[in-house]
DNA sequence: CTAGGGTTAG
């Protein structure tokens, strides 16, 4: 009996039981009670966690060595489950009436016909497949990190009779194509949609800028700017911020004060283009250029806010200098504009990954003290750097307070937990998390996946390692180099060598070209497994990329 | 994603 396609997660974990444990651990309720004093408290060294997986006598720690599950049930449920050889196609065309979405059955024919654009669209215009928007975005989301496959339905698509793109559709090209550095494609497409009304807007022209200034090419991201108005797009103050933050997150804040210097005149003045600069030279440690710029901006008359403050407090922090940064906290309350919750979040942050939880833990109490209201990032925080000092429990709690608070629990909330159930081998504590991020409609992101491959691989779960890749593939996370990397190294590590060959296979197949690092790793692994044949194999594929 | 915060590797 083969489960059907949605319900996948919850099946996998009613059959392992861990939806059976009702008995929860009395909760300690963390945010209505001071923390200082709970780090002594029974029950924080208790490997024996809120769940009765870990309670299992026969845990995952007997199961090291293997490649069976602890849980009979789970091992027969997941070899039951329709599994996806990643070499291969993804969904066969199975006998019998199972139905096959266009997405799917376009997304394994993209997987074959990859090698060009002419070799996409030719393949695409035999599948009998018709265009809409919500297909189109589905693909192109799944091969974000994948711009021939992405830009050859794109094109498909526009040549098919009935079907025009819409312009959110336009932008997620140019956004990818983008983020692939093909410029040129992106311009040319860029162009195509000026000259249709209404569809280069504001925030295709924020992607450009972003991209252009990501990559670093900062005169190009200028001109970009300049020939917004051609684009029917304002050159205000928001655009001129726009291409201020994209330089200084591409690491470049003198280029953003010169763009400043150059373009202020022509829009006006904010304080949010001053903060930027401030935020920039904070950034890369340059505190006298910060000064310097929130003194100006008091020249113009605009006075330093929360904002301006807080990204010095967050220089002192990185440098480790509690002290300075406290003494920011006090000027901030005299100077009438008092730390907010970002603020509080940043400290509490940064002494819990110095290794000051109960400093940390003292933040939180004299926020709550002053009224300032915790928010999703900021709890997000709280259990990073509980989880981090070894304290699962109370990150539990937290996790679970949310709700109760009425705080909305985001991606980032679930990938956090879900890393350091990771780092504690709690496999279906992860999976459970998984599962709930799923219930409550949180889309995973490739850093959800990332410590739960790693995981699989450590621990040679190749059956969930393969459940996860389709997962991902279902929920359009698109595997990026990184991700790949981690594959192979992890497979390496841990003597699965056939495997690990396959992802590096799959990987320059994708126009991946893995790390030198990677290549010597796995090269060395199957010469000494005497592996010879693979070897030649593996050596042949890495010069083809070099 | 539209000023400041949160995920990080062997």
């Amino acid at each position: 009996m083969v489960p059907k396609t949605r319900l996948e997660l919850s099946k996998l974990l009613q059959l392992s039981g861990i939806l059976r444990s009702s008995t929860p651990c009395p909760l300690r309720c963390i945010s209505r009670r001071p923390l200082c004093s709970a780090a002594e408290s029974s029950g924080f060294h208790d490997t024996r966690s809120w769940l009765d997986f870990d309670a299992d006598p026969n845990g995952p720690e007997n199961a090291d060595s293997g490649d069976e599950f602890v849980i009979p049930s789970l091992a027969d449920w997941v070899q039951s489950y329709p599994l996806l050889d990643h070499t291969k196609a993804l969904h066969k065309p199975k006998s019998g009436k199972e139905e096959i979405s266009d997405v799917d059955r376009m997304c394994q024919i993209l997987k074959t016909h990859r090698r060009s654009l002419e070799d996409v669209v030719r393949a695409l215009n035999g599948c009998g497949a018709s265009p809409s928007k919500s297909l189109l975005e589905q693909v192109l989301r799944r091969f974000s990190n994948d711009w021939v496959p992405a830009f050859g339905t794109f094109s498909w698509a526009k040549s098919q009779t009935g079907y025009v793109h819409s312009p959110e559709v336009c932008d997620l090209m140019v956004d990818i194509l983008g983020k692939s550095k093909k410029f040129h494609l992106m311009w040319e497409l860029a162009e195509e949609m000026s000259g249709m009304e209404g569809y280069v807007s504001f925030v295709t022209m924020s992607k450009i800028i972003r991209r252009l200034a990501k990559a670093k090419k900062f005169e190009d991201a200028i001109e970009a700017f300049k020939g917004m108005n051609r684009f029917g797009v304002s050159k205000d103050i928001k655009s001129l911020n726009v291409l201020m933050d994209a330089m200084v997150k591409g690491d470049s804040v003198e280029s953003a004060e010169e763009a400043f210097s150059a373009f202020k005149d022509e829009v006006g003045l904010s304080s949010e283009s001053f903060n930027i600069l401030i935020h920039g030279f904070c950034k890369c440690r340059k505190l006298d250029d910060a000064r310097r710029v929130m003194e100006e901006m008091e020249k113009h008359g605009l006075r330093p806010d929360s904002v301006s403050y807080t990204c010095f407090v967050d220089a002192h922090c990185r440098e480790k200098d509690f002290r300075s940064a406290e003494s920011i906290l006090k000027e901030m309350t005299q100077k009438g504009c008092p730390p907010n919750v970002v603020t509080y979040t940043i400290y509490m942050h940064a002494l819990g990954k110095a290794k000051q939880i109960n400093e940390a833990l003292g933040v939180y109490e004299k926020m709550k003290s002053r009224g300032c209201v915790p928010d999703t990032s900021f709890y997000n925080s709280l259990i990073y750097i509980l989880s981090k000092a070894g304290r699962s429990k109370d990150a539990q709690e937290i996790f679970e307070d949310m709700e109760a608070e009425g705080v909305d629990r985001d991606v980032l909330t679930y990938n956090t937990m879900i890393a350091a159930a990771c780092e504690r081998s709690q496999e279906l504590v992860a999976l459970k998390l998984l599962k709930k991020m799923e219930e409550e409609s949180c889309q995973p992101d490739l850093k959800t996946y990332a410590p739960l491959l790693k995981m699989c691989t450590r621990k040679k779960r190749m059956r969930v390692l393969h459940f996860l890749l389709s997962h991902m593939l279902r929920n359009n996370v698109s595997i990026d180099l990184g991700t790949y990397e981690l594959l192979v190294r992890g497979l390496c590590k841990s003597g699965k060598l056939d495997k690990a060959c396959s992802f590096l296979e799959e990987m320059v197949s994708k126009g991946w070209t893995p790390r030198e690092t990677i290549c010597k790793l796995l090269i060395e692994k199957l010469d000494a497994a005497g592996m010879v044949k693979e070897k030649e194999h593996a050596e042949k594929l890495m010069s083809t990329v070099k």
